[in-house]
DNA sequence: TATACGATCACCT
DNA sequence: GGTGATCGTATAC
């Protein structure tokens, strides 16, 4: 066990920088996960603060998208993704793992932008010791990956990132449409042909290859 | 109540 | 290239 920390949370007033409300209702959930390429991801976990420059994403579509978790309706588990645009949904995989998203509708669409990778960024020592792998290049490579070096757990379902005082997202840099490569999304069976996966091309940090 | 499985990862050959 | 870990949730019985 570790020792208790009894740092008080991070109190200091929100950043300017991050990114408002509005930022998270575009039309097009596409439109979203490109925009969020180049934006930093940070986390303040037990006082510690975390940040990397995200680089892959994959949009997931509601009712229509039957690689959604809300395609079959709200349940306990995806209700989240049911809730207004910047929220954030956290979910567990294969018993192990979190993945993070950014809900990118109004309220009952159920769509919804999933993080798969970001380039380390503050807070590197401390994304290694979570991790509990020395590897650097791994750290925040793949979305099971990434919440682990960010802190992210279930807990975090349903902060907003626009409000949150443990999850938000600032401004770093933008991409051009040529700068972004597209491609199915990676580890799902239905609608893996669809073109929902954005990373920034040739970066070393965006996670499985797939076309 | 029982069972199948997943928006993954690490480790193996 | 393949496979086991591991458990909450959804769905079937």
């Amino acid at each position: 066990m570790k020792p208790m920390n009894r740092s008080l949370p991070d109190s200091s007033p929100l950043p300017s920088s991050r990114l408002p409300p509005v930022f998270f209702r575009q039309v097009e959930t596409e439109s979203l996960a490109r925009k969020l390429l180049g934006v930093r991801l940070v986390t303040v976990v037990r006082g510690v603060r975390t940040s990397g420059e995200i680089v892959e994403v994959e949009a997931y579509l509601g009712r229509n998208d039957p690689a959604c978790h809300a395609s079959r309706g709200k349940t306990g588990r995806n209700a989240m993704m049911f809730e207004a645009a910047g929220h954030c949904y956290v979910y567990l995989i294969y018993g192990i793992y979190h993945c993070v998203n950014v809900v990118s509708d109004p309220e009952g669409v159920g769509s919804g932008v999933l993080i798969r990778a970001v380039t380390p960024m503050e807070g590197i020592e401390t994304m290694r010791r979570r991790r509990g792998r020395a590897d650097m290049s791994d750290v925040a490579r793949g979305p099971g990956r990434l919440c682990q070096s960010f802190g992210i757990t279930a807990s975090f379902c349903g902060e907003h990132f626009a409000t949150s005082q443990r999850i938000w997202l600032e401004p770093f840099t933008t991409y051009s449409r040529e700068q972004i490569a597209i491609s199915g999304r990676i580890g799902i069976s239905a609608g893996q042909e669809l073109p929902l996966r954005f990373f920034v091309k040739h970066s070393p940090w965006v996670s499985g290859t797939r076309r």
